[in-house]
RNA sequence: CGGGGCGUAGCGCAGUCCGGUUAGCGCGCAGCGUUCGGGACGCUGAGGUCGGAGGUUCAAAUCCUCUCGCCCCGACCA
């Protein structure tokens, strides 16, 4: 290709829209253009690597087993009332209004539409397993798009399901998909990590996230400093530290007068937070709930909901709670009747507790479980952090910031039972078929690559996934023979299988180099009139901060060995 | 949905508080010339419904009302 017929022009300045770095330099290198909030356009340069990625994720989709078929977007919303799923999608789920007026829905994923047609063309064991995938548009109307490609309303996706006769098919189907998204994040060259993830309300029992760790990452990872635990915040459990020993005494009043945070009220009392009570409310599918935690730690809400099973969680607003009679930093679990408490397990591992008094600037002192209070649920539900001692070996737990990359999912039999996809066993029993889905955003781990690959001139692209492999790069184009070295290498790389970007314009060296260096094409190749003095041309990786010069009659043979030996 | 910010040329911005020539600047773009190994320079030129609608006024980018869009934080996000 040459950059002078090239569609989309680089820019010096970085767009006042984009605070990421994916965002910033896909901008400006003229990959990608936004159309409104999480919608976005692809141009040619984008594409390509879209397309690169696509193909590498359907070689291993198909390696493992899949089957590639097309499924439409366009989807009636009685498919999704029969799972129920049109509740939990909720408002995320796009919409629209046909002619007569029935409802369809922009399909977000594809489970309903797959499931269906395979209730109608499997029948028995014989039929299974499965693996049925395609890489297609998804429509999710997010509460906030954001980080340019990294949270869209609108992005293709891969997404494969699995259907088997039983626990132990999925296991196979999963593993399979494991090892296969591993070549896949390998072949990008991206370091992903395999990481427990919450499966959410509607998942089966184990579910899966591939996490690259980015600066600008919006997911949370957990992993231990000396062994392999790694999960996602959500799903994290951590050891928590015993409170004691000392003797339990007897309850005591004390005033507090203003004391309406954790921080005051141990500062007040001079006592450590792990010695105080903290009481959160919460509304549960309309419902306030009391959940109380030891003072030095925080609720984790997604653990609570998953506890809850409730499909609706937010802090309960100051009318819910004064509706529920209580007092608002003065909350007690003592005495509480009619509303559910659901206590964290680090109550029952503390003693002589202050807690409050249910009444106005008084708290109580000594409070203990279960001589005290009593909960509905006693479970984790605590958030866990930095520094806290690992479950497994009691390592101490970092935090970082992830990019979602990839999830996979035990369904378990929820859709297949909704939607009637049974088959008949060896012994002509009808049961309902397991399944398992595995989805990859194709723009996210695009945008993804960029967070990982960047310096401050622009992006890296790794080999596999850059738009061209070789950026032939000619310098005075007055001097004819630059010209022709130029003109003759950019047809020998081309007939030699290279992928060639030909910046033919006539640009200054530093526009030249900098435009290079942005679009980040992994192999330089620059022809000039002191490359040529001595026969050579000069070669350079993105990569790394040396060139070479190899003899101008040798470059291609030398420049193919190059790209291959990567 | 709550909080904050922004909307003026393809891009980045100034001008708005305090209304008043022909709405500026830089980048980019077009033409000519000089340059040429890390975003060169000179000259000339094109490019604007000042997000939109309504209002106040002799006069609105600027003041008022409504509205649309975008970004960030939070909520939210099988």
């Amino acid at each position: 290709m040459r950059l002078s017929q090239l569609f989309g022009k680089t820019q010096r300045e970085i767009p006042s829209e984009a605070d990421t770095a994916s965002h910033q330099l896909l901008l400006r290198a003229g990959m990608i253009m936004q159309v409104a909030a999480g919608v976005y356009s692809y141009m040619p340069l984008g594409w390509r690597v879209l397309k690169k990625i696509e193909n590498i994720i359907r070689e291993e989709m198909d390696n493992a087993g899949g089957q590639e078929l097309a499924m439409p977007v366009l989807q009636p919303v009685e498919l999704w009332q029969q799972t129920g799923r049109d509740q939990s999608f909720g408002k995320g789920l796009f919409t629209l209004l046909d002619r007569r007026e029935r409802t369809l829905v922009l399909g977000p994923t594809h489970e309903e539409v797959l499931t269906q047609m395979v209730s109608h063309h499997v029948q028995s064991y014989r039929d299974l397993p499965q693996l049925l995938y395609q890489i297609q548009t998804k429509f999710r109307d997010e509460p906030r798009p954001r980080g340019g490609l990294i949270r869209v309303r609108e992005f293709i996706m891969k997404d494969l399901y699995s259907f088997d006769v039983d626990e132990d098919g999925l296991e196979v189907s999963y593993q399979k998909m494991v090892q296969a998204y591993r070549n896949i994040y390998d072949r990008c060259a991206l370091p992903a990590l395999f990481v427990e993830a919450d499966s959410g309300a509607i998942g089966g029992k184990d579910s899966h996230e591939f996490m690259l760790i980015a600066e600008n990452g919006e997911d949370e990872v957990i992993c231990c400093d000396s062994c392999q635990y790694a999960t996602n915040v959500d799903k994290a459990v951590s050891v928590k530290r015993q409170i004691g020993p000392e003797k339990p005494l007897p309850l005591e009043e004390v005033a507090t007068p203003g004391m309406k945070t954790i921080e005051e009220l141990a500062n007040f009392l001079n006592m450590p937070k792990d010695h105080t009570l903290k009481a959160v409310f919460y509304a549960a599918d309309g419902q306030v709930v009391f959940a109380m935690i030891r003072g030095d730690l925080d609720v984790n809400e997604v653990k609570l909901q998953r506890l809850l099973k409730c499909t609706d969680l937010h802090l309960a607003t100051e009318a819910e709670v004064s509706a529920a009679g209580i007092s608002a930093g003065y909350a007690s679990p003592m005495g509480l009747k009619g509303i559910k408490i659901v206590a964290d397990d680090s109550v029952t591992g503390g003693i002589n507790f202050v807690a409050g008094g249910n009444k106005p600037d008084i708290h109580i002192k000594n409070v203990n479980y279960p001589r005290d209070f009593k909960a509905d649920i006693v479970a984790d539900i605590a958030r866990v952090g930095e520094g806290d001692a690992c479950p497994k070996c009691g390592g101490m737990l970092k935090s970082m910031p992830g990019i979602e990359i990839g999830h996979v999912f035990k369904l378990g039999t929820f859709l297949s039972n909704a939607l009637g996809a049974n088959f008949i066993d060896e012994k002509g029993d009808s049961r309902p078929i397991i399944m398992g889905c595995y989805g990859i955003g194709l723009g996210r781990l695009l945008a993804a690559a960029v967070e990982h690959y960047h310096d401050d001139k622009g992006i890296i692209w790794p080999l596999s996934i850059a738009p061209y492999q070789v950026y032939l790069c000619p310098l005075y184009r007055e001097d004819t023979n630059v010209v022709e070295v130029a003109e003759r290498l950019y047809r020998e790389l081309q007939s030699a299988g290279l992928e060639v970007l030909f910046d033919d314009r006539e640009e200054s060296p530093g526009v030249k180099f900098n435009d290079a260096d942005l679009l980040g094409i992994p192999l330089r190749v620059t022809v000039s009139p002191r490359t040529l003095q001595n026969n050579n041309v000069e070669t350079k990786w993105r990569a790394e901060k040396e060139s070479q010069l190899v003899l101008r009659d040798e470059a291609v043979a030398k420049i193919k060995e190059l790209v291959k030996a990567k």
